[in-house]
DNA sequence: TGCAAAATAGAACGACCGTTCGATTTTATA
DNA sequence: TATAAAATCGAACGGTCGTTCTATTTTGCA
């Protein structure tokens, strides 16, 4: 309840050197969170936590007010990584094409270290499509953020000139989505070891189509 | 065992009409279809199962050797259903543009059905990521054969001369599931109104791509 | 119609789940 | 260092799960 919004950065490191809840709460999640890619939100067991942890069940449901507190966290600190990861470094490349590329870059390569461990935002959206509350809150936020950040890069592009003025911003962010969700699929799930290779030609296709002079229609 | 090539037509009717077994086996099925498309293949409990047939979960139970066998019967009835209700029908439109549009708009259109009940290409893709054993199996065969078939339809676009000589069939292949990928996305869990008209817009720039004739590199 | 075979029921099992509660240990502070 | 607070433990709870048994009922065929 205290910092729905907020979502402060890891680097805040205030003065206080962390108490020692806080501390093994921060591992609980960690650890949490190497479970729940994997495995997903609904598999992530407070048993199976507490075994990692070596400690008894209690003492880690203890950190949190409930399971569905946990899944809020581990969301949180996804996103949290995601960010700093992914978003925040392309915001240093100048705006327009190459800032969108940057960023598609970083999101692709994160994608494709998430083959091995899974992607929370792919299962999480699975496993909480007909399900109500504040884990799949949490996870719509983060979503729907990072797909306004995107839009807003795609905007930008067209602002310097460089994309066509009658690209939409939307349009585009869907289709690059769809990109990273093919490749996804077909990399995790089916194995098939051309899918990086499939989605940067696709997204080169993209620019490529938003950039050029209307020549012909249809 | 005895069928996991065959896959015989539900419309085989065979001259046998079907003992009690078989047929409480079929609407077990087919309740179990009902119940696993919206929670997933994991969710599916067998207890649960037993309440909406209103019959032990012994009862239940005793018409697959396992939880495992039970998953497995219902990824091809799923199977089943997806390749009469899209994949047959286009047969019929002649080979070329018109047919593949044909697949893809019934793509869609199931698809668009599944925004409400879930696919279980999605969920099931999802849940056995890291998981081996018959279901997945049976799941991956079942997607590798509509990738295939669908790879099928563009070649043969472009034996017709429709689309250009150059034109990767697997590459198209994977652009098309993106977009059906980011239709469910959007569409199921961020609850998108837009998504089918932007899948839609999608196919025909990826169309007109593939159409063209090269006018210029870059 | 009679009878073997098939289908279903019902109870029980061990395992794991999230959660609660009271006791105990560890931490942080005055 | 004493002491209140925070952190952790251990046991137990009710619940659901897949699965296994043994009866009992229902089916289908001679």
């Amino acid at each position: 309840m205290s910092r729905t919004a907020a979502l402060p950065s890891v680097n805040d490191t205030a003065l206080k050197p962390l108490s020692k809840g806080q501390q093994t709460r921060a591992a609980i999640i960690d650890a949490a969170l190497g479970l729940a890619t994997p495995i997903g939100l609904d598999g992530l067991s407070i048993g199976a936590l507490a075994e990692i942890m070596k400690m008894s069940k209690s003492g880690v449901f203890a950190h949190f007010g409930s399971r569905e507190d946990l899944q809020v966290a581990v969301v949180e600190e996804y996103q949290r990584r995601f960010r700093d990861e992914v978003f925040l470094p392309a915001l240093k490349v100048p705006r327009g094409v190459a800032r969108l590329r940057e960023l598609f870059q970083r999101w692709i390569h994160r994608t494709t270290l998430e083959i091995d461990s899974g992607c929370l935002y792919v299962s999480g959206a699975v496993e909480f499509e007909d399900q109500e509350g504040p884990a799949r809150e949490a996870l719509e936020n983060a979503v729907q953020l990072w797909m306004r950040a995107v839009a807003r890069a795609i905007d930008l592009a067209r602002q310097t000139g460089e994309f066509r003025a009658d690209v939409d911003p939307d349009q585009l962010t869907f289709e690059m989505h769809g990109l990273i969700l093919t490749l996804h699929y077909q990399a995790r799930f089916l194995r098939d070891p051309h899918a990086v290779k499939r989605a940067l030609k696709g997204f080169d296709d993209l620019l490529a189509r938003a950039c050029q002079r209307p020549t012909h229609n249809a």
